[in-house]
DNA sequence: CTGTTAGCGCTTTCAA
DNA sequence: TTGAAAGCGCTAACAG
């Protein structure tokens, strides 16, 4: 079976027609002898013959590809974001491709340089430098793109970047964790984790901070922004906010700035002998897939990653050119165990 | 800066040259007037130039682009083995495609239509149909998929099907877990999660059925093959497994067939009253980047698949047509305390 | 209704 | 050393 190179005019010509016809055919023109298409079709069939994408994208002027920026794609929160725009990609007949973000502006001349030979027609951004508060560079970058692609950010709109971007509301997430913490009697509630100059992160800091405000907590608050991300971060994150603190003062609640680092804070609590909730209520965010197997399960907020995801690219798909506008996803709380919350012994079965 | 739509005409006019000399100077040709080579250069630089990898493609007969056929990209073992080949690829001027393998052979034809019209420059295949004992249709997928690009297994070889695939060495990563376990004192060790109609599975708790006779621990071979792989099959198998058993006649460890399992597995038991190690030991497989955090933290197997996606990817971009082995990665033993091994036991029945 | 032809953006003979 | 021209595989006028 030599299958391999076929191409419109192998099947034209076995068909007895036109290259012209069989794309017609292909493409289910009116006005096409039924008899002719019928014929082109089986032969179309025998061979399994699909066309090109690229040739014919090549004088569509387009090449049917999206391009993802990511910061890191082995992060379930971004495989999950990217799992979801596949999907929404493929059913559209569109291919996603994944770029890596650099961490740093060093590296963004090649990731330009790569997207831009692509063609893709379209780029969704996430993470990374569209996170970054400041950052010199990335307006540089963006505006060049902008000019080659429609693009689609995940996160807040940037002052100087009017775009179309979408996110969950990070503010909202936090607030709505201190009310229900502070609705089960919690007061000195800490938050930990992030980065200051990452907008996500100070969106819900800032959230976390007018709400302790509002309840009257002022005195309480007690943040960690510059702890990162990680499981590891969040490890070694609360071990140092602990040892700032005696029993009787320390935080009896603790939000994360994701699933990850509250994981690690769990880990962490558990070698130093503190039981959560009993001792120290824990909260995450992302309801991420391992949440509601920790230990104890994890109290947490639901992103909607991949509603996040399929929207984002429903945008880039259906691009108009101009627009700019910020779609935000409302987040809900998911209450497990590790807020308190008096579940009785919830069984997996 | 209407950069948008420039292409190699517009570099070629402005450079005062015809379009095969930028050709030519972009692909640093010998026999060129360094001087027009240089005002070329200067063009493309200023105009962020960049030839589209699709039309040079076109006529190069390639695409420069690999597909990767995974069944579920948002799950920590594909997308760390993505994440690596990704990187491979980029850094070889490919891009990565994700296709996404159906799970029944219902949606075949759709998955090799999307394949074959993108006309990738080859294709990487991951579990699903890869790891299917049977299934009558894949072969023909894949004989077909074969006559148009090459293929990378990762998975162990089909017998009826000779190609080029890499694997982690599932058969040793089980008896190297048995071995430790009974090292440690442990007789009655079961072996849960996975399907037997998926041939990793299989051959995993071969390794583990041979070493137990080995071991001459033929009475106490417990496998539960048909509990899935996900956290939840893993809560669900082992509740089931020991309601079979009395306290005293129970499995004192559980091997299970991957992390997701096992961590199912330790929220189950924990559940239950029942202490890890203590009671029963847990090991998991794949070294997942959950695993030192889980509580206990969990004894795993390291099956290096970052090595397995960017090992794969190196042998695709090396192709030479047909050839066709083995390669297996060796794969390592990574104690933590689930075993028992930090923590000590309480008792071994 | 259908074939011929001119590109899409680029590379590569072939001549000059 | 360089330009003109012929394609790569396909689509879309434009004639018939």
């Amino acid at each position: 079976m030599q299958t391999s190179k076929i191409n419109i005019f192998d099947i034209a010509k076995e068909a007895g027609v036109s290259i012209a016809t069989v794309s017609r055919a292909l493409s289910d023109t009116p006005n096409l002898n039924s008899a002719k298409q019928r014929k082109v079709l089986e032969v179309v069939q025998k061979y399994n013959y699909k066309p090109s994408v690229a040739a014919s994208g090549l004088n569509k002027g387009h090449s049917k590809l999206i391009s993802i920026g990511l910061p890191e794609i082995a992060h379930p929160f971004y495989s999950e974001l990217f799992s979801a725009a596949a999907d929404e990609a493929r059913s559209n007949g569109y291919s996603l491709i994944l770029s890596r973000i650099p961490d740093s502006s060093s590296g963004y001349q090649t990731f330009l340089d790569q997207l831009i030979e692509r063609r893709p027609d379209g780029v969704i951004l996430a993470g990374g430098m569209v996170e970054d508060d400041k950052e010199k560079d990335r307006l540089t970058v963006l505006n060049h793109l902008r000019n080659y692609m429609p693009i689609v950010l995940i996160g807040d709109p940037l002052e100087s970047f009017p775009c179309v971007c979408i996110s969950g509301d990070m503010r909202e997430s936090a607030t709505m964790t201190v009310r229900h913490l502070h609705a089960l009697g919690h007061k000195r509630i800490a938050f930990l984790g992030g980065k200051r100059q990452k907008r996500g992160s100070s969106k819900r800091e800032q959230g976390y901070h007018d709400e302790m405000i509002a309840l009257g907590l002022e005195e309480n608050i007690c943040v960690r922004l510059e702890s990162g991300y990680s499981l590891e971060d969040g490890a070694l994150g609360i071990h140092k906010l602990l040892s700032e603190f005696n029993e009787k003062t320390r935080p009896t609640a603790v939000i994360a700035i994701n699933d990850l680092v509250a994981m690690g804070i769990l880990r962490q609590l558990n070698n130093m002998g503190i039981s959560v909730p009993a001792d120290i209520a824990v909260v995450g965010c992302d309801n991420q897939f391992f949440t509601a197997y920790t230990n104890p399960p994890l109290t947490t907020i639901d992103l909607h990653i991949s509603d996040l995801g399929r929207r984002a690219m429903t945008h880039l798909l259906h691009w108009e050119k101009g627009q700019s506008f910020h779609h935000i996803i409302k987040t809900d709380l998911v209450v497990r165990e590790s807020c308190g919350v008096k579940l009785g012994r919830r069984k997996i079965l």
